[in-house]
DNA sequence: CCCGGCTGTTACTTGCGGTAACAGCAGTCT
DNA sequence: AGACTGCTGTTACCGCAAGTAACAGCCGGG
């Protein structure tokens, strides 16, 4: 029967490619962004070829492995940001599962925030000003799924479908931002980090008290 | 006399430093961060092993060529954070400032931000748990700037010194994250972004009432 | 006069992304 | 049975970019 050859043969290609990507994910999680597919063939115990044969190119094997991470990654938000709490608490437990994270498995962490979309080889696809493309996937779908949840939970007055994309975008960036800086430079604890993007979030920036010299903020 | 000869030899070096500078800013801002050295030392005139000589590596080459845009970057921030206004009109005019330049310049931009410190040749010269290393150091210095600034102005109470860079950095975040998204998208005018920010900043986030219906935010 | 230190060159090595071209091994159709 | 299809996998190659000798000319100073 055809139906039943195909249906297991596509199984087969599919857990291949699973396992491919798994062999994958140990080098990249050990070599970095840079390893080589040479090297990803070799620990998958095969050669170049056949991974050019399931992924394309280097981009291709990249943009797969990095959305099995974002997925799992975005997951895990939405659980903190639909959790039944008050909204400070929701807020904390967002930016403490985000953080939590990255702390948790810091190699995943470089490598979707890294994608480094090289075009290396024998020719060079396109070119022409493409501008804000080099932003991290991650970031993007992260923005736009906070913008989601921003827009349909709270009134923002005229235009908050704009206004709601840019409070998303603006938070997830000021999370990733403090994050990496706190993840190479450790600071402090996790919680107080917690607490003081939060108390940003919460608004101090306008609350908080000149000092008595000096020409004020 | 020999200084007068160390002299003339360390100008003309430094003339050639310069005018080596500008060609591959040329190149770097027409082909984008994977520029290729032969392509740079073409645009200049000459061949690779003098880039090598003033440079040492391909890195070196771009670190030198981002500090000059990140130096016209801090000061121009730097300008608007020391105008004589009050607090919410220098959030506004820093923001403004940092978004008018990205959008003046985007191949610049896209350049400083995604550095790709690729090891590529001949070695690979360390590999150990860089955690958080990939950062655009552009998007650190901004960071620790506008740390400085906060901390010698505003009372943050206990600990303030890392809380201020805290801060620094997430705000930092903030704009550069929404700016990305803003320059792909351009979903609105540049204005109403600023004033996005400047009111997320502002702490409407505590007080933009839920929506009648749904779990709230 | 020749030496030190610069400018510049050509020609090479190494390594990586990517691609033929080929070989074996199912299962299927006639 | 035997040709066909579609996968698995291989070796061997191309092109290109980073980086490095090794060599050649120029010029000021002992």
């Amino acid at each position: 029967m055809e139906t039943t050859h195909r249906n297991e043969q596509q199984r087969s290609a599919d857990q291949r490619r699973r396992e491919l990507l798994e062999a994958a994910d140990r080098v990249v999680l050990r070599d970095g962004p840079q390893a080589s597919m040479n090297a990803i063939a070799a620990e998958a115990g095969i050669t170049k070829p056949i991974l050019y044969r399931h992924f394309g190119d280097k981009g291709g094997l990249y943009r797969a492995l990095a959305k099995r991470h974002t997925d799992a990654l975005l997951a895990a938000l939405q659980g903190a940001l639909d959790a039944p709490a008050d909204r400070r608490r929701r807020v904390e437990a967002t930016l403490d599962t985000y953080l939590t994270a990255i702390e948790a498995r810091p190699q995943v962490y470089r490598f979707l925030m890294h994608p480094s979309e090289e075009t290396g080889g024998g020719q060079q696809p396109e070119q022409g000003f493409d501008t804000g493309r080099h932003s991290a996937p991650v970031l993007r779908r992260m923005g736009e799924e906070l913008a989601r949840v921003i827009a349909e939970r709270v009134d923002l007055g005229p235009n908050s479908e704009v206004l709601a994309r840019v409070w998303g975008h603006g938070i997830v960036g000021m999370m990733h931002a403090a994050g990496d800086w706190w993840l190479g430079e450790r600071p402090c604890p996790r919680e107080e980090l917690v607490q003081g993007l939060a108390d940003l979030l919460w608004g101090h920036l306008e609350r908080v008290d000149d000092k008595v010299d000096g020409p004020g903020f």
